[in-house]
Formats: C-alpha cells, structure tokens, sequence
DNA sequence: CGGCGGGCGTACCGCCGGTATGTCTTAGGG
DNA sequence: CCCTAAGACATACCGGCGGTACGCCCGCCG
C-alpha cells in the first residue's frame, strides 16, 4: 500500500497535517464512529503504521481535527471583533459571525455534534474554554464590566448566552427557510441582549 | 448462557423491559460506544440473541433507552407545571425543575451527551420536539401568548431558550460548587426572561 | 563508514456488532 | 389429544476495525 509516490520523501510534518486534513473531511462527512482510520490514512496516502506513529490512536486523531477547526473558527471571530469598536457593535458584529460559523459543517460535526461524545464533557469543556467559549465569554465580560448591562455572574452568563447561540445555530442549519431561520434567531438574540441592558 | 433461572419463563414484555433497564444503567455509567452488547444482555439474564429478537441492532436499543429517560423527565415536569397557575409561576417552577432534570446522570449522557452524536441531529431534535424541548416550548408560547413578554417568533425563542437552559444545566453539573452554580444560573435565566418583559 | 534512531509499512490479534440458524415452549385447530 | 405454526429465545459464526508488535529503510552523527 502507499506504493503511490510515497509520500515518506517529504517532510514528517507534512504527513502529519496531511493526517489531520483527511480527518477533518471524512469525520465532517461520516462522523467518527463512520470513519476508519485505514480511511483517513488512505486518503493521506500513507498507511495506519503512520496514523500511529504521530497518534496515539482515534481519539487523539480526533482531537487534532478539533483543535485544527476550532483554531479557524477562533482566528476569523479575532478578525472580525478586533474591528469592532464600543462593546455593543462588537457583540453585534460577534453574534452575526458565530452564527455564520455554526452553518459550517465541520464546525457542527466535529465540535458540536461529536466532540462532547468522543471527547468527554470535561475534556470538550475544556477545550471550548479556550477556543470558542473562550471568545464569546470575552465579549459577555466586556458588556458586563463596562456597565452596560447589569451585573450578573460572569461566567454563568457567558454560559447561557453560548448555549443560546450554539442552540440557534443548529436550529437555523437544520431548518428548510435557513435565511428566515437566522433572521428570526438574530432577532431573539439581539432581543435578549437588550432586555439584559442596564436601565 | 444464561443458565442461571431462565427468564424465557416470564413474559416478553418483562425480558424487553430487563432490556430497556440494562441499557439506560449501562449507557449511562460507560456511555454508547463503551458499552457492549452483550454486558447488557448479560445484567439481563438474556444472551444476545434476545437482544436482537427485541431491538433492530444497538442504535436501536439506544433509541428504546433515550425514549424511556424522556418520559420519564416529560412526566416529572408535567406534574411540576400543571400546579402552576399563571405562565410566570409555571416559567419559574419549571426553571428549576428542568435544571434539577438535568442535573441526573441518565438524562446528561444518554440524552444531551450521546443523543446527537448517535441518533444523528435530525433525529434528535424530532424526539426532542416530542420530549423536554416540547415542554419548554409550550411553557414559552404561554408566555407570548398570554402578552407578557413581547411578540418574537415563537419556535426561534423556545430553541433559545432551550440552548440556555441546557447549557446552564451543564455547567452546573460540571461545577465544582453546583450549588452556587445553579443559584447563577437561575438568576441569569431568570434576568433574561425578565427583560423580555413587555413594557 | 558503521550504527542508530526517527519515520514509516506489514502482519496480526481480539473485541464487538451483526447474521444465520437451530431449539424449546406455548397456543390453537382438527 | 396430537400436530402444527409461530413466537422467544440460544448458539455459532463472520467480517470489520481499532490497536499492537515488529521489521525495514533512510539520513545523520560520530
């Protein structure tokens, strides 16, 4: 197998980003319990001996699909927020983005569909805290500590918006009327937020 | 197998119950891909092949598991609701018992860990429409519908309301003081729903 | 120039989900 | 009362896949 060229001439980095762009297709595609690794290490054009020699096994591989999203995801939100000027144009710019990255299918399967299940809550929770959530919660301590909307437990918070969002997004990928769908979310969304607002 | 007091002799229904029983405990201690088929077989005094005369394969019996934790929630908090009155108390009485809810091992793995990653999202959110996110959704048309919060698209504001309240109820149940946890959470959820509040 | 370790490929094992088929029990009809 | 049919399992087996053990080959360092 992998008589194809082998791809062993070229540096073991690239192997190892080969293994994690495979993954991150077919785990988006099948799912994790659908994909086998023989799969992914074809398509990388190498064989499982490889998979393990940069893995320690599926979940890591997993893990490393993650992380790759994740990092995307994180490096685009960056981009738009740095933009943004006062805390309000920042959470609104914000909460568009997210919901645009929600619509990704990676982003749906590996991290929201899979990753608590494969990974563990502990683990996922962890992870999140320093990607996504991790966003999402800067910009809810932003609002909160420049006294724009009422004190409340920071982190609580943060929670219960990031659960709002993730759940609107999925509602808005799997509705017939996507563009209705993200209209009406946005709308609750921004409607909470500015009930929250200090009076 | 199976040889100790055969429980062919009881009836069909008490072996697919055995069943059911099996799997939620099972399930929920090891989760879906780190239980056997055969270990649940087995706490059922029953071989494989009762399992397979009963269920379609695994993730069918995964489903039969899923359906009987859901009733078993949408049970509780029908009792907890119908003693409500006007749809504030209901909204408020039914917070804290869906947090509670949530708080149990069974319905935190098999429902909101599990569930999408096996059943497919599709699926999940079709048995939850029917479940827990049922309830939450009447309860939140109450409250439009009553006029006391302001007109939104209904089944947007129940999905996000349900994210919050799922993500609330995870968090408390990772927290290393879920009592200070809950009581934030509460507030926050409780502040949201209040500044939707028609004014 | 020799060996030594990283970077793979190959062969194999064991578990587990799924299937095919046999067997015993019970219910019903002649 | 027997004989048949169907339900309710048990048993045996297959194939795929995750994981492991081991071997090979190439580049680099002494």
């Amino acid at each position: 197998m992998a008589t194809a060229r082998p791809r062993r001439v070229e540096y073991s980095e690239t192997t190892r980003q080969a293994l994690v762009d495979s993954a991150v297709e077919l785990f988006t595609e099948h799912g994790y319990a659908g994909t086998s690794l023989e799969e992914i290490a074809r398509r990388a054009r190498v064989t499982k001996g490889a998979l393990y020699h940069h893995f320690g096994g599926k979940q890591a591989l997993f893990e490393a699909a993650f992380d790759a999203v994740e990092a995307s995801v994180v490096a685009r939100l960056a981009g738009v927020l740095s933009g943004a000027g006062d805390p309000w144009a920042a959470t609104r710019s914000g909460l568009s983005a997210f919901l645009e990255v929600c619509l990704e299918p990676s982003y749906q399967r590996i991290v929201v569909q899979d990753g608590p299940a494969v990974m563990g809550w502990e683990r996922w929770r962890a992870a999140e805290e320093s990607h996504t959530f991790g966003v999402v919660r800067t910009v809810v301590a932003g609002l909160v500590e420049s006294g724009e909307i009422d004190p409340l437990p920071i982190d609580a918070l943060a929670r219960v918006v990031f659960g709002s969002l993730s759940a609107g997004a999925t509602t808005i990928a799997g509705s017939a009327t996507p563009k209705q769908a993200k209209a009406d979310v946005e709308a609750c969304v921004a409607r909470v937020l500015e009930g929250l607002r200090s009076r």
